[in-house]
This record gives structure tokens, sequence and C-alpha cells, in this order.
RNA sequence: GCCCGAGUGGCGGAAUUGGUAUACGCGCACGACUUAAAAUCGUGUCUCGCAAGGGAUGCGGGUUCGACCCCCGCCUCGGGCACCA
């Protein structure tokens, strides 16, 4: 299936003249080019990261650490809640030393929440879900219903890397609209951890807020339904019936459940468990309630009504006291009860795992202890099988395959983005099998100069690929912070009826017809001229025409060449002011105003007898990217022997484009109401003068006093009345 | 709800980023060529008005000699996020 679908896609591409370096050519699926991308995933699950040095450090580093003092005082981003000595780390077993170190790993086994989809028989990311018709949530393929469930799966510590994805935006050549979209995905929030003190406990709840200048006016303490301090605090909660039955309904609630009550806020009080406020030493009382996450903050909250919305209404709802107390200085408040200021982000870990046959194999195996190991040997290759159906159950279908669970092999297989996130590497260095990319290559070639691609990207391949790219330089591989430079997005073209092009709507257009119609160049000059490069635009056969007109129009203008005729000075300043245009155009990613300029000239060049060959000749390579073949094919009819593609673009000349005239627009009161044409070396004075005592001028000034007038150079002059 | 974009003829769009609004193309109308049609070429095509002139860049204000462009307040459409403390 994949031989045949990258034959019809070369096919398409060479179809319509796109001139790639199919040398370089790469496929995700071939076994030389994966055992890279396993590569890399060994890599991250031999890596930590380190928050003092503030890169990626090998795992062994790390137990070094361990061996030696244990693991209270590691600068490393976690999620460990054991802190143990180097005494009682050498006590611990192998899968207890895993278990730990899976809480440092870059890419680390989980158990985890996931969108389970029965109808696909897979696991499907936030991203290909929709809401369906009935407010209830579907995969965006097929439409089937998707619930919540929990699996083991494999994440990638993205989170770790959150402050330098961010830091990283500035400097990029993005569209703003693409680094905004990244941004707040990451979603940055500073604020202050503050401890609450549980009455007659030890224990304490720590909550995050960005206010805690509103720290006087708490009226109670909320907990995240998973929290596990409700297990500890079992002695002190006098409704242990209720709160068991409030968390048990949160958990079964499936995500169409908490859309249908329109996402009202419900929860239980703690009875008998109060928080002590440590601005005041007020005792408040302390709720569980779904309105608090528990993957983001520390899952606690302090309630303020006065300040905090949810907080109003989930008091309102269960009549709660809101208080109204003087705000404090956020800073001095957080010192004084002895708080910390802190950055929280919004972003996740990244699921890095699929339950289908198509992906990549996660080169790790489990021995009968469970103790997971590398894989030495890479690639590790997908076995041959009959079936590679999901199996139906939330596993992937290897877990199927008896020889692969014989070698105790991992059963998930990696996702479509892994592949994606490091390619254009291998593009520099495709065929290097020593290597993921040869050190003079990427030296040479550094990063992806220009980046062309879709803006449905943005929290997607274009931050996983940033975040790998990042991990590899830190490993040593790529030389730069950034993959990308500079990215340019196009939009997508729209079928005629302005939906997007889909089977399911049976308005697609496909190209082989389009070309097989009107011609690739039609089709070529059509896409760049319908409009702006980054907007999305509806299709429309009925305007194509035009294009193709214009193509018609340049191969018959070849009958007006004259090969003894003297340049036509008045064509010629056109012809320059043309190149000046379409380079401008080229650089701005301004296609269509580039073809319009061109048919302003195909215009002009239309009124005269004759055309010279050498403008000829300069009009066709500028129309070269555009209509590669038909200005292929006169460029060797006028007798050239090479390539018009090779040949060297052309450049303006600056003095060919000199207007002796300026035409002068005169305005009243800032209306037009005259035009003049004066010589170029005309002073200001000048212009002005012949101005006011122009006939229509005088007639609309008629003897009223002047006040001012205002002259813009080259361009108009208005009197003010 | 919050955050990004965008709104210009019948249609896709242009406008040197504060200086002649509607370039270029599609469509439409009329004409030329043709026995005829297609193709091609020519002319016209924002709107009201006989004209002089007036009015128009989603709506309402403002700044300015001058605003599609800048500011304030709305409306509509597209995209992103969604109980993020």
């Amino acid at each position: 299936a994949v031989d045949i679908n990258v034959k019809t896609f070369e096919k398409q591409l060479s179809i319509i003249g796109l001139s790639y370096d199919w040398s370089r050519r790469v496929n995700t699926t071939d076994p030389e080019y994966y055992r890279w991308t396993q590569w890399i995933f060994l890599q991250l699950f031999n890596s930590y990261y380190d928050t003092k040095k503030n890169k990626a450090e090998s795992i062994e580093s790390l137990v070094n650490t361990f061996e030696k003092s244990g693991n209270a005082k590691i600068n490393a981003h976690h999620t460990c809640k054991i802190i143990f000595t180097g005494k009682e780390w050498k006590s611990f077993d192998g899968l207890k030393k895993q278990e730990i170190l899976m809480n440092y790993r870059l890419a680390y086994e989980s158990e985890s929440e996931v969108n389970w989809c029965e109808g696909l028989g897979t696991v499907l990311a936030n991203d290909e879900i929709v809401d369906g018709k009935d407010g209830k949530t579907v995969s965006e393929r097929g439409g089937f219903p998707v619930e919540k469930m929990t699996i083991r799966q494999w994440s990638m510590r993205i989170t770790a890397y959150a402050d330098r994805l961010l830091k990283g935006l500035e400097k990029l050549e993005w569209s703003s609209h693409i680094k905004e979209i990244q941004k707040n995905w990451i979603g940055e929030s500073v604020g202050s951890e503050i401890e609450f003190k549980i009455k007659n406990s030890d224990d304490k709840i720590k909550v995050f807020t960005t206010r805690a200048d509103t720290l006087f006016g708490v009226t109670y303490v909320v907990l995240a339904p998973e929290s596990d301090l409700i297990e500890k605090l079992n002695d002190q909660i006098q409704n242990k019936k209720e709160v068991e039955k409030y968390i048990d309904n949160v958990k079964n609630k499936s995500d169409e459940d908490r859309k249908n009550t329109e996402k009202e806020k419900t929860g239980v009080i703690l009875e008998g468990v109060y928080a002590i406020n440590p601005a005041n030493n007020e005792e408040v009382p302390v709720w569980v309630a779904d309105y608090v996450l528990a993957s983001y903050g520390t899952g606690a909250v302090m309630a303020v009504p006065m300040h905090d919305e949810r907080d109003r209404e989930f008091s309102t709802k269960y009549e709660l006291p809101i208080i109204d107390r003087p705000l404090v200085d956020k800073n001095d408040i957080t010192e004084k009860v002895r708080g910390k200021i802190v950055t929280k982000y919004k972003m996740r870990d990244a699921i890095f795992a699929r339950q289908r046959y198509w992906g990549e194999p996660i080169p790790l195996k489990r021995d009968k202890d469970g103790v997971i190991t590398a894989v030495k040997k890479l690639p590790l290759e997908l076995p041959k099988v009959t079936s590679y159906e999901p199996t139906g159950k939330a596993e992937g279908p290897l877990a199927g395959v008896k020889t692969w669970v014989k070698e105790g092999y991992e059963t998930n297989t990696m996702p479509g983005w892994a592949g994606s996130s490091w390619y254009f590497l291998r593009y520099m260095d495709p065929k290097n099998n020593k290597n993921l990319v040869g050190e003079g290559e990427v030296d040479y070639w550094k990063n992806v100069d220009m980046y062309v691609g879709g803006a449905e990207h943005a929290t997607g391949h274009l931050l996983y690929s940033r975040f790998w790219h990042k991990f590899l330089k830190d490993i040593g591989v790529a030389k730069t912070e950034e993959p990308f430079k500079k990215m340019k997005n196009q939009g997508m073209i729209l079928a005629s009826d302005n939906r997007k092009m889909s089977k399911r709507w049976g308005n697609v257009i496909n190209p082989d017809e389009i070309v097989k119609t009107y011609g690739a160049d039609t089709l070529r000059v059509y896409e760049m001229f319908m409009g702006p490069f980054d907007q999305s635009l509806p299709w429309s056969t009925e305007s194509i025409i035009g294009s193709r007109r214009f193509i018609e129009r340049v191969y018959r203008l070849a009958s007006k060449i004259n090969k003894d005729k003297k340049t036509n000075s008045e064509l010629e300043k056109v012809l320059h002011k043309t190149i000046k245009k379409v380079n401008e155009d080229i650089e701005n990613f301004a296609f269509n105003t580039a073809i319009s300029s061109m048919m302003i000239f195909v215009n002009e060049a239309e009124k005269h007898e004759n055309i010279s060959v050498d403008d000829f000749k300069i009009f066709l390579q500028i129309l070269a990217p555009f209509a590669p073949h038909m200005t292929e094919e006169l460029w060797h009819e006028i007798g050239e022997k090479k390539s018009i593609h090779i040949s060297n673009w052309p450049k303006y000349n600056p003095k060919k484009i000199i207007e002796d005239t300026i035409k002068i627009v005169v305005q009243v009161n800032g209306k037009v109401r005259a035009e003049l044409s004066v010589s170029l070396d005309a002073t200001e004075d000048q212009i002005k003068e012949i101005a006011l005592n122009d006939k229509t001028i005088l007639a609309w000034v008629d003897g009223k006093e002047i006040k001012r007038v205002i002259y813009v150079k080259g361009r108009l002059v208005n009197i003010v009345i």
C-alpha cells in the first residue's frame, strides 16, 4: 500500500513539474529510516532533564548520583514522589529502580487516561476527536463514540522543555499567529505555591495561585477528586460515604456526561476537615470538587469567591460565604507565609504510543521479571503478519503476534509524529548508515531555512519537531536550537462550496484531471494567482480559464519576436518594472501579484507590433518558475540550447524604469480634483505654483482663503481652504 | 467564555502600510471576425444622478489637511483553546 501511494504521489508531483532532488527522498516507513527514529527514542529513554544545566543528560549519570547521595537534592525535571538515600537506592531491586527511573526518563512508561475508541479499536489523541451531533465526543475519523480509559502508555516528557519551547518562539521568523497559538498552548503562568496546614494533622494542602494578593479573602480550599490527600485524611472525614460516592461518580463520569450537565460545578465538603490560612490562621472548610484538575498546578486550589468567577459560582450554588478583604502585595505575602513563586505550564506530556500495527516498533523488550531493556540491534522491524487489524482490546495488534510477545518486545507502536519530527535532518544525509546525519553535513546545512506547511500543525508537528530538535541539540546531533528558522503557512484550497475537499462531501478536485484538461502550467499559475499564499480559498473551475488564456497569450506573443528590431524603450520600461515587481513578490511569497504584473506586461506587449528577442527571453525567464513547461519550450524554439531553469535570473536595470514625467494629484480639502503631469526635476515650489494656477483648481478654490498647501513628494498636492 | 485572524464590486482579489479605492483575473453586456457556433480581438462594467456633482472598503464614533490602513465601541465569519486556579 505504501509503495503504491508513494508512486502515485511522485507521479502527481512530477506531472505538475515540481523539481525535487529525489536522491534525498526519505520514507519514514523504511526500516533503514526508522532505525534512526528508534535510535532517537532510545536516547530519550536513556535521558533525563537536568534543570540546572537546562539540558538533557544521560540517565546513567543520574543513577550514579542516586547511588552516591539519593535523590533528595536532584536538579531534574521529574514526577517522582519517593525520596530515598543512596543506601536505600542500592537496596532496591531492578523493578523498583525501574519504577523510580520512569519518573525521570524523557521517554517513559505510565498508566494514563486516554480517549478509547471502541469503533476504531484504538486510542486517539485529543486532536483526533471532535464533538459529535448530540454533544458526545466522537472520533474525527468515522465518528465513533469515544470514552475515557486508563491504559499502559509511553509518554514524552515535553513539559521539561516548556520554557525553552516558549522562549525560542521569540527568535523565530514565523507568522505571529502561529507563535501565538503555540504560546497559548504552552500556557505559562507565574504564581505562588502556598501551603495550608490541616487542623489536627501533619498533612498540608499545597495550592497554586496567581492571586496571592487575595489570600486574606479565602473562604475554603478545594481538592481535585483524584487527590491522594483524601485517602490520607480518611480518619478525619465524617461523611466518608458521601465523599466516596462523589468521587466514584466523578470517575465514572464520561466526557459526554460532563457536557450534558453544561459544566455545572459539583462538589462535596469534607466534614470535619479544616485548612488553616497561613496569612491569618483562619480555619476554612475543605471541599472536593471536579472543577479542580489534578493535572494542573498542585491539584488543589484556595477559593476566593470575591475575586474568582468559578469560586463565586460554586459559593453561590452551595451557599458559602463571600467575603471582601483588602488586597496585599503578591510577593510580600508569598514570602511571609513561606510560599514559593513558581511557574506552571498548561501543556501536558505527550502520549507516545499507538495501539496499531502500522507504526515504528518501540525498541524495548521486557524480561520475565518485567525489567525493560533497550533493543541492541536496530532497526527492530515490524513482524510480518496476516492481519494487522486492531484487536478491539486496548492493546496493539502486536500483542497478538506470538513470536513478538515471546521475545518480550513492546506491543505499542510509535505515533505518526515520531518519524515526522526529524525527517528534515535526514534530508541532509539520507544514505548515511552509521549516523542519523553526518557531522559535516549537519554543519553545512544546519537547519531548515524556509519551512512551508499548514497552520493546522501549530500544536502538533510544529511543536513536537521543536521539542525533538532541542533534545537532539542537547545530545550533540543537531547544531541549532530551532529546526525551522523561517516558516510560511500556505492556505488550503477549499472546494468550490467553501468546505474542505473531502470524499465525504464528494467535492474533491483531482489535480490529475485539471492537468489533463488545462495543463500543468495553467494549474500552477492559477493556484498562485487565486489569492494570497496564506489564505484559504475556494477552488473555481470557472476562473481557471483566465490562467489558461494568459499562457496561450504568452505563447502567441512569440510570433511577434523580431530579431532585427531594436528594443522598444517603452516596452522595455514596463518589462523592467515587471522584473522588479516579480523579484520582490517572490521574496514576499506574494505570488498572486507577481502573476498579475506579468499579465500587465503581456497586455502591454500585445499593443506593440514587435518585441525584441532579448526582452522576450527575459520575460520567459521570470515566468519560468510559474509555468516551467511552456517557457522551456519557447526558450528552445528561440534557439537556446540549455534549459531555461538553469539560466541566470534576470536583474532589473534601475535606470530603465525612471519616468521623465511624474503624475501629481491635486486635492482640494482631501478630494481629488485634478491631475498634473510635471517633469521629474520640478521643485516643490514649482509644483505648488502649477497646482494653484490650474484651471479646474481655480474654479474649486474660487477666491476662498487658502489655509494650507500640503505637498507629498512625487504624489500629491492638497489645498486646504 | 478567553486568545488569534479576517470583513473591499456579481465572484477571487489589488492598493507603494496614512496619500488617485476597486489593479489583475473570472463573470456579464455590446460590437468585430464567421454561413453559424466555438476560439480570438475590441469596448463597457461600484452606486445614485440627464448633468454638475454626491455616496460607498461590515456598523457607529474619533484622530488627521487626508483613513480600507491608526484609536474607541459594536456586528458577522473563520481558526485555536476550553473549569489551567
